[in-house]
DNA sequence: AACGGAATGATACCGAGTCTCAGTAACCAG
DNA sequence: CTGGTTACTGAGACTCGGTATCATTCCGTT
């Protein structure tokens, strides 16, 4: 970890600033979360982001995750039963498709699924608030892993694949 | 509650024989539960659960719950940060309308999700597991207390509503 | 340099859900 | 009916994600 590549920097630089601008204070530890957060490219769980952070307490990662959350940078996957997850908010409203095997995140815009849930609301006459669409797959990557052996390889997945779905 | 509606008598007794097939005991406890259980028509949390068959205690019915999920008799329903609830499964896959005044839950079927989930799995060359839709809503019946003053009527709506969303 | 409010860390706490373990009670012989 | 196997039950301890408290630190402004 000697040598960050310049496009994490920039963009947990960016964060940063976007923390800033909303009022919030520029520390050493909120660099260092935020660093440790787009250094990893997948979903992540907070315990898994105090391991990159120590000695930076629960509280705190727990607490800057939850002010990311509130200005709308990271969002949280319900995950089903498993241990919550957290990604970086590339855009505004989108959906999140997740590898339960590896936890990588991939993000899609629904257009068309706001059409169903108006009509789903119409029906109902009920007026809509919001939604959330998840959707568990296994990703390209982990999918050949599976079929070459069971050599985990490059690829993350570090010590345990969560349990999926409803 | 000494005369319980017919349908409910034997939409519980349903349950708890769909139950007995898949080889669990037919306790009273176990009744008790499945009837306080379709006696709610709405999402339920299981400490409201517990409230309603006391003295049952508080892991048995969560127990209890667990089976019916794992028969998929029973959904949950994640609700964003707040409590999850559950509700009555009433058919194969479907998904939810929530109320988050009064957590009546609506259920639907989005087959023009299952276009979409395709697409965008196979954009990433993904295998699809499943997925979930949650829409959260305020009611028809809550929108009329809305509007006609704060009385809270007839309707459920408890002690707590709950906050929303992502 | 000094001040005020925000950030931090340790730790206690909360709430949903599970585990353990001893006691009890369904079901299935016989 | 009687007994035995095995599942179910309840109390309570425990786990785990997340929050509240509070004394201390330190950012940013003056």
């Amino acid at each position: 970890m000697t040598s960050t590549s310049p496009t994490l920097r920039e963009q947990s630089e960016r964060l940063l600033h976007r923390l800033a601008e909303s009022g919030a204070r520029l520390t050493p530890t909120r660099a260092a979360v935020l660093r440790a957060l787009t250094s990893r490219s997948d979903g992540f769980t907070v315990e898994e982001l105090c391991g990159d952070v120590r000695p930076v307490g629960r509280a705190t990662v727990f607490r800057t995750v939850r002010l990311l959350l509130q200005k709308g940078l990271v969002c949280k996957l319900a995950m089903g039963d498993a241990t919550p997850r957290y990604a970086l908010s590339r855009s505004g409203h989108h959906h999140h498709a997740v590898c339960v095997r590896c936890g990588a995140v991939d993000d899609f815009r629904g257009c068309d699924l706001d059409d169903l849930v108006q009509r789903v609301a119409a029906a109902a006459e009920s007026e809509v608030l919001g939604h959330r669409l998840e959707v568990y797959v296994v990703c390209a990557q982990c999918r050949r892993n599976d079929a070459s052996g069971s050599a985990p390889s490059t690829h993350h997945a570090k010590h345990q694949k969560f349990r999926a779905i409803e």
